[in-house]
DNA sequence: ATACCTAATGAATCTAATT
DNA sequence: GAATTAGATTCATTAGGTA
């Protein structure tokens, strides 16, 4: 218990296979945000997360990266997860102390938090960078057990998980969430199992509720976690003494991918199936529209998407745009569905 | 054709409504790769991507964001694509210089190159940064289009496309790849449909194989570019006067409610939709309200607008009347909103 | 036991026009 | 330029209650 950087001083130098640092992301937040159901976003406004200016936030960082590195054996690697409001400084920072990055991994949220004013896009993914202490480094990528998890495939840079809720979430007394920032242990894991080997030390600087702790024990590495927060860290230790160290395989949770992944009508356009200004009708020619380059149709009945305007054109109540309209190809008419077959087959190898 | 960065000098300051830029990535690749098969992969080792060192990159990176800045309307935005080689300190760097960042995105590619050696995460993706030139600034997002693209769904921040290859990819006399890092024009289209509007000036100071400046014209965008390259300014000068404007109606695309002309409620009152004295009612009936002759609502709670006294019986901090309000019409509660839209059609029909 | 409805919530740099 | 007013805005998932 106390702050990471003078506790890792410490530490011998060299004694640390790897480390997972979860910092402070310096969001720098405004105001009170509200859903449009007028209920208060619980923002992260914690005073660990508030910092003077990027002047401060980056000499915080640069003093963190620093202790890790003297501790850290010279083949060990470091993982940082941030957001875009911190990762690009942590980023430079990190290739300005020597470290060699490998990767940078994409936590792409399959529940993220929407964006309620509709400003930006959904802010979807989180961003991780993996790096060796040196450009010549002999560090673990353990290259066939990433591989044989991702369906026999190399694992790719972008990794798509839940955020962590339900049950694996932390709840104080009064049934709160514990920490504001609680990682998902799956994320965790693939981050142990693809770059440390059993019986390796793992360092988290920023141990939090112990995520961290909390996997490496049911994977069978050591750990060293270090928090300011005394009530976190009592929580971390309770949650440490309760996992029980299981197989691997067992923590290996197959994506399940979807039987049909759902392809937005634009993506015809993107792939260049279809042209902007095409002019899509029914399979009898009764009925026509044409494609604007957002992927909607018009037709003089009516705007929208191709199953609304194929609905309006009908005055039918509902409509299955892909199966209704049909394009012209070498003099015939085709549906647009089986185009859609087409984008399918070429996402199929990504999802 | 010309160096960006003295050549962004002649141009006026505040001109330019959005920057796309595809800088050199700074690869630092040592060593040739093959494949497993033994061919060699061919490498970006062009010139234009060598710097001496970090600072050298971070010289060059500060200098044409500054010069891109310069050019940009206060309320214009930025767009930069990279990898992890570069996209740190690009972004950092954007940072400090006061760029606010909106979001940052990643392109997962459908098929990227794999990892020959097995030695990491095989890389699937590149990141964008999009951001205004100021915290304050009143940007350009066109949220409904986004929507409309994403089935129905806020485009999120991971935009799965596959690379460019095929016939979109520029060939030299040799049948060789004309440039190395060529885009596909659905990643440009996506970011001109995402956040500027048809007439727009975009901007893109490392033009290469002439992306931009295709994808501006089919989308009814002006477009400025600048290339180094004497080659590559004739082969985009080429691509551009051969791409077809899409059709101005193809061209439109979905606004939401925010595009609409406003309209008083007192309009409603005025037109004989509403009449002094009526009894408007929340969905549940819970909540009663009366209506004034000068389009205020009356209610035990407060006084007011339809906003301000739905915000008050609730005790919320705010409200949308059109939406919370009813009228009773042959028997049914019908929200004031429907009356909105009455007249709404009458003023478009007069406009 | 199942289906259906309502409520809650997550690392968020989250408005725009008029007075 | 500051202050005020208008009014637009959410997706996936979990949990719990009711029919």
């Amino acid at each position: 218990m106390g702050d990471c950087i003078p506790l890792l001083q410490s530490l011998p130098a060299g004694s640390v296979d790897a480390v997972f640092a979860d910092p402070p992301y310096n969001l720098q937040l405004a105001g009170n945000l509200h859903r449009p159901d007028q209920s208060l976003v619980d923002a992260v406004d914690d005073d660990w997360d508030r910092f003077e200016s990027f002047g401060a936030y980056d000499a915080f960082t640069r003093a963190w990266l620093l202790a890790c590195r003297r501790v850290l054996k010279k083949d060990g690697t470091l993982w940082v997860i941030g957001s875009y409001h911190n990762i690009f400084r942590v980023g430079a920072i990190l290739q300005d102390l020597g470290f060699w990055i490998l990767n940078d991994i994409v936590w792409r949220k399959t529940n993220p938090m929407p964006n309620f004013r509709g400003r930006r896009f959904t802010n979807a993914h989180e961003t991780m960078i993996w790096a060796s202490r040196d450009p010549d480094a002999r560090y673990t990528f353990n290259y066939d057990a990433m591989k044989a998890m991702n369906d026999g495939v190399q694992m790719r840079s972008d990794w798509t998980l839940p955020i962590c809720t339900g049950g694996e979430r932390l709840k104080d007394e009064g049934g709160q969430k514990l920490h504001p920032t609680q990682k998902p242990e799956a994320l965790i894991a693939r981050v142990l199992l693809s770059s440390t080997k059993s019986g390796d030390v793992v360092l988290d600087p920023f141990f939090g509720s112990g995520t961290t702790g909390a996997v490496a024990r049911k994977l069978g590495r050591h750990f060293i976690g270090v928090e300011r927060d005394r009530g976190y860290v009592a929580a971390a230790q309770a949650r440490i003494d309760a996992a029980q160290p299981a197989a691997p395989e067992a923590l290996v949770t197959t994506a399940g991918k979807r039987a049909e992944p759902r392809v937005a009508f634009s993506a015809l356009i993107e792939r260049g199936l279809i042209e902007p200004g095409a002019r899509l009708t029914c399979s009898k020619r009764r009925h026509a529209a044409t494609v604007r380059v957002d992927g909607t149709l018009h037709s003089s009945a009516g705007t929208g998407s191709i199953h609304k305007v194929g609905a309006t054109v009908q005055g039918a109540e509902a409509c299955n745009g892909w199966t209704f309209w049909h394009v012209e190809r070498e003099g015939r008419l085709e549906p647009i569905d089986a185009l859609r077959q087409i984008v399918r087959s070429e996402m199929a190898a990504v999802a």
